[in-house]
DNA sequence: CAGTGGTCTAGACCACTTT
DNA sequence: AAGTGGTCTAGACCACTGA
């Protein structure tokens, strides 16, 4: 293979095979060609195919699994990934919340929502507001921002308290949308009037703010974030993951 | 090599690395035997101990350096690693704080202490208490437990105020503690009457709270970190790194 | 059983660093 | 120039999966 790129076969390789699968030659779940094959495809060594494929399941963009192929991955639940922090009892199990979607919206994307997106002044952004209930009580109130040009004829099919968030997941496999990064900021702040009615608590009470957006494999801005945890009754451990 | 144990070769050869550096066999800094050298010693090909060093590279335990050689990792100041959250300005710059040691005491661990840093009941520990400052004003309130026995003689140079925490890196260097991995809690918490003190700020003020403890390479749990943060200004964004 | 990914080896050559 | 880690190849064999 002839090399004016400077950069290692195996990292072109492995951009090669990013690109198949953000552009969505290869779709979600799909299986990959054998080893062999796919090394002669590309015109390289077993070796350097299986360095780049290392590469992939590094990101989870790919799982690999032995005696049965190698896979584009599938984000089938929040959990799966794109999800960046996790609440666990004080047993340290994992504890999956409820969640209760309280409002989905289109609009023009604010000023913060359009700076963080990286879109143009009065681009079309869906809002999903929601929260998330532990053992009966709510404590997380949620903000999701996506941009509606990702998501396109997400809102059409309104009916929030049942679907939770499948559709979400759903629209993000179809779409090529496979999350691998995300920026994060905490902070701490005192909850407001309207925090106070979805979580139940004083206003005033210290809140645990994460601010996050969220990037897909082709480096766009796919999803902003932001939580109020409400951690007073520390039965919970927050950490990020 | 015969292989009564399950595991890849390529992890046991990683094993027995890591116990030579933990161990101490291999200090900080140290540069390894060359790879042809080290796979001939091991009775390894090339191939699979270079697969092995990936591995503890990939951990932080080493460095590889193209042209020069591999070497024990350096934890030479704080911000290297062992640090596991940063606070960066508005326009995405870390910014180092000053640091200000207010007391340093040797004594019994208390009972949470102990059942943290897994010690028996009763044993020593040095606790340091300090505060960070931005810009002249304190926005962090830190204490740091440490178990004694792996820190032998720490609080004998007691001079809080102009040390800060070099000797703390220089004895986990010397005493082949190398920070491998941190369990994190967060949460929101209202400033206490020490709090505020320290702080600046009224009594009631939000606070990020993190809570944390750090395990080195060997798996003991090496040390105990309670970190109030200030951020109201919101002048700076927090992120886990 | 055939087909898949996982391990391991041996060796050639390249790129970087230091002497 | 000599020595280091980095890349790339080719091929043998193992371990797992599903028909």
């Amino acid at each position: 293979m002839r090399r004016p790129d400077a950069r290692p076969l195996y990292v072109q390789v492995e951009a090669i095979l990013n690109e198949r699968i953000v552009s969505g030659s290869w779709r979600s779940g799909q299986v990959l060609p054998a080893e062999p094959e796919l090394a002669a495809e590309l015109g390289v060594s077993a070796g350097t195919l299986r360095r780049a494929l290392a590469g992939l399941e590094r990101r989870h963009l790919i799982q690999r699994r032995q005696g049965r192929g190698t896979y584009v991955a599938q984000q089938t639940s929040e959990q799966a990934l794109g999800q960046f922090f996790r609440v666990r009892n004080l047993a340290g199990q994992p504890v999956e919340p409820e969640t209760l979607v309280t409002a989905l919206v289109t609009g023009p994307a604010t000023e913060e929502e359009a700076a963080r997106l990286r879109l143009a002044p009065g681009e079309e952004v869906h809002r999903i507001d929601r929260s998330r209930i532990f053992e009966g009580e709510p404590r997380i109130a949620e903000r999701i921002t996506l941009p509606a040009a990702l998501f396109p004829g997400f809102s059409l099919p309104l009916a929030p308290e049942q679907l939770g968030m499948e559709i979400y997941v759903y629209y993000r496999n179809r779409h090529g949308i496979i999350v691998v990064r995300s920026d994060e900021k905490l902070s701490a702040i005192a909850a407001a009037e309207p925090d106070s009615a979805v979580l139940g608590c004083a206003i005033g009470t210290p809140l645990l703010l994460i601010e996050r957006v969220t990037f897909d494999a082709a480096g766009r801005a796919v999803e902003m974030r932001v939580s109020r945890l409400d951690t007073r009754a520390h039965r919970y451990a927050v950490e990020i993951v």
